[in-house]
DNA sequence: GACAAAATCACCCTTTAGTATGAACGAAGA
DNA sequence: TCTTCGTTCATACTAAAGGGTGATTTTGTC
């Protein structure tokens, strides 16, 4: 059916192919007409081209990248290195005096009441007494409680 | 004394700077003459270098900056929120029973052995005899004591 | 089922802890 | 000077802790 189409109009589209063949040399002659015309103009704008582009090779070769800084916070565990600070400020808060403090700590390392007078060459009752006052001021019953809340308020390691 | 000499030789002067003038009329010339029958090339070589300005110009303008990331890691110290972690080792090696480990870690909490009887629904009597093994085992006299080595020891928070 | 370890409880006794009350003494402050 | 506070000590008492011995029951293992 489309080789039928051809045979019939051989004539028509041999004419219509040299007609467009035509068009196109006369298209391509103004063309190289308008080149060979303005070739400075081109020249030019080549060189104008060509060297943008190397201003841009440059540019990429030459600028410096910029820096940006990240501080990244990195956890550090500390295994033991937390020494004892008293809490002064409970310390008063109590009313603990000095004396009572010091039968706390000795409390603390587990001595008994009779060593602790050893240990501070008073009697034991004077330690008993000074027990007294401090479960009253911390508000406890026996010194492993007295103990135990030394510790939570820091006023002992 | 400068004025004198001058006037002895104002010939010799002028013609001197007439001469000079004449050289860098010359030498001027000559640089018209060569910019002039070079005046292409030149004109090329301005383009040039205005475009290739224009490209780094361009460049710096249309390229994205190009980030260097420099990670730098700050240590946070942190005061370990410790979880207790009971060390089951000395535990097996004290040869510790789970009821003495539970009538510690209450002795810790500084409650009596009447109110751990209680807790653990035995009576005193037998609070009494689990303290008593405890002590034995750790090797101390007192509660105080048992529980400052429990907890040196790591088997109770 | 035998066995060992753990858990339970009781009784008696001693020691230690804790309460209550009172008192003496010295230092610091109003 | 008087008062307050801390420290010291004593006596008397109760409560709790701790030691020693013995016994029963439960539980897990061989």
């Amino acid at each position: 059916m489309i080789g039928n189409f051809i045979s019939r109009h051989q004539l028509v589209i041999i004419y219509g192919i040299a007609l467009a063949m035509l068009a196109f040399l006369l298209k391509w002659l103004e063309l190289r007409f308008i080149i060979i015309s303005h070739a400075f103009e081109i020249y030019i704008g080549a060189i104008a081209i060509l060297f943008t582009a190397l201003g841009i090779w440059l540019a990429t070769k030459l600028i410096k990248p910029k820096l940006e800084t990240i501080v990244v916070e990195k956890a550090v565990y500390i295994t033991q290195l937390n020494q004892f600070v008293r809490n002064e400020k409970q310390l008063l808060e109590l009313g603990l005096s000095k004396r009572e403090l010091e039968v706390l700590q000795l409390m603390a390392d587990g001595l008994s009441n009779q060593e602790i007078a050893a240990h501070l060459y008073v009697s034991l009752n004077t330690i008993k007494t000074h027990a007294s006052r401090l479960f009253e001021k911390l508000e406890v019953k026996r010194r492993t409680q007295a103990v135990e809340k030394g510790k939570k308020l820091q006023i002992i390691p």
